[in-house]
DNA sequence: TTGAAAATATTGAATATTCAACAATTGAAG
DNA sequence: CTTCAATTGTTGAATATTCAATATTTTCAA
């Protein structure tokens, strides 16, 4: 039944790490116009809700590990994107919020990203995007 | 046209990014019962054909930069998993094989990776499986 | 044939990530 | 109420990755 002799280039995780790659790769290339990394932008949209957020929500959100996600908000916060309020609910908790300075850079790199959708559509196809996007969210849904 | 408010989770690039580290979680949560990393599984597997690969073959194969892969490939070539040997026809570059105790390594890998990808057809089902193969395989042909 | 440009791999310094340990706060059981 | 376990976030040391620069070999045009 299985094939464990199959070359590397059928599984699915390799298929995975490969197609992220690539797509991770173009949009950070866009990005780098604003001299911005991908999570970095992630965490503007996220925040971009004008809400708080905990680190520990956000770290899910922007899919880095905790102690990865402290130290780069450590920079966005030296940079003056976001800023740090604790949670006067529960004092274990920071909430994280996007500065005046974060929503006019996130919505620069909105665009970019934006830009980027639309390319992706153009040589990929507007139902095969779908598609996969529906076959993405299924497969994380069945992961958890 | 574009939705440039649209949440994080509707793009691609975010989805790809989501199911990736997921996926990738849970093959480097077996693997590391013999304590490698998914990329030197990667390694292993491509090098187990026991023909030579020269480091940028292997570099794009494996997915990773060159000189990450330089640096990886120092640490397996001290746990005696593979060696270098100069390519005698362009001796610019060098050629990587795997040894004997890295393919007793990759077999044991091998049977871990497919325990993975057996359990992903049972929750994520046969038909989904093979249809975001099918599209990521496509993604990735487009995208060059 | 020579010399400049391209291709290949590695190195070292700068940066980023991870792991384990820690500190602070809350929750909850006795 | 008090104490102990769980939750949340940060820190420091160890590790890994990246960027720019380098060395070597090959290619190719003049």
């Amino acid at each position: 039944m299985a094939k464990p002799n199959a070359p590397i280039t059928e599984h699915l995780a390799y298929l995975l790490a490969q197609a992220n790659r690539e797509i991770n790769r173009q949009l950070e290339l866009r990005l780098s116009k604003e001299g911005v990394p991908v999570e970095q932008w992630r965490t503007l949209k996220v925040l971009s809700d004008g809400y708080g957020h905990s680190m520990g929500e956000l770290a899910d959100a922007v899919l880095l590990n905790h102690p990865t996600l402290t130290k780069m908000i450590d920079r966005m916060v030296s940079d003056t994107l976001v800023y740090r309020v604790q949670d006067p609910n529960d004092r274990r908790k920071v909430l994280m919020f996007i500065s005046d300075r974060g929503k006019v850079l996130c919505k620069k790199l909105n665009s970019l990203a934006v830009d980027q959708e639309e390319h992706i559509l153009e040589s990929y196809g507007d139902k095969s995007t779908s598609e996969l996007k529906r076959l993405l969210e299924s497969l994380i849904d069945s992961s958890n």
